[in-house]
DNA sequence: AGTGAAACGACCGTAGA
DNA sequence: TCTACGGTCGTTTCACT
């Protein structure tokens, strides 16, 4: 199913059903089923309707911390030209995980996942600040993860 | 079991399996043996620990956009006083579904969603920018979202 | 949109290399 | 850490509401 252009609406039995998937994306349908109160049938075509529908997807998500990448920062990025064609860039460096388009004093938000800062510093002087049409970046090194939601809209 | 502080080395195979689950968090444990050539039962162990571990969690992701919320943007925050308290108060507002604490010219980075213009004005006049101790604010309203990866480490 | 039932497949514990 | 296997539970399909 494509992608819509109105909003779905969700009702509070699809949100718990999110919720429950939220908890453990691998809940099986039966369970989910006994906390919402519905059949487990039920549960499974509306958790297919959601992800056709692009609402809702189940993913894999890792924690860089864990797997000894101690640096994250987000970067800001002034551009000159085209800052589409610079996200591109930007997105095609492995280390560089999330690129987003901005209205504001950034062209482009920009979040990098290093192991340590000499990364963090290599990454920003001999990829970022080469690519094409970068005029300027600033570095938010980050500190300490406060809060990060993946179900927006369901509470 | 609790967070470690050295790093996991993940091997190829735990590579591939967290690939099968970034594609299909809810592929079962069989399919992804024979992507992988592991017995199902293998999968089932590996995928255990990797969650125990804390390296890899298995989760719904809800796109903001397909539920009416049009309106993303990154808040920079500047604070007088102790931005741990700030981040917790900012953390408390449905609307923020990232808090970071950073090292830069903000002292703390909150990404919000809201449905439309006149919200996101509400957002930072009447709940941000009231938060004690802060003292200035940037916005950079998202124009459009390039890249958002999920599973860092395992390419 | 939802339920229920039967066949099938997945999951889980345990044993053994 | 892996495979093998059997019991249990979840999933799938379909007929029905």
């Amino acid at each position: 199913m494509a992608p819509r252009n109105r909003p779905i609406a969700l009702d509070e039995v699809s949100k718990a059903i999110i919720e429950q998937l939220q908890e453990d994306g691998r809940r099986s349908y039966a369970e989910i089923g006994k906390a919402v109160g519905l059949s487990e049938a039920a549960v499974r075509q509306r958790v297919q309707k959601l992800q056709e529908s692009g609402v809702m997807q189940v993913v894999a998500v890792t924690d860089p911390m864990q797997l000894g990448f101690y640096r994250q920062a987000m970067v800001g990025v002034r551009v000159t030209g085209d800052s589409r064609i610079v996200a591109q860039r930007l997105g095609e460096i492995p280390a560089v995980d999330y690129v987003v388009l901005t209205a504001g004093s950034f062209d482009i938000l920009a979040e990098v996942v290093c192991e340590n800062d000499d990364d963090l510093i290599e990454l920003l002087n001999q990829e970022i600040r080469r690519i094409d049409g970068v005029q300027s970046t600033e570095t938010f090194v980050y500190l300490k993860l406060h809060k990060q939601l993946y179900n927006w809209g369901t509470r």
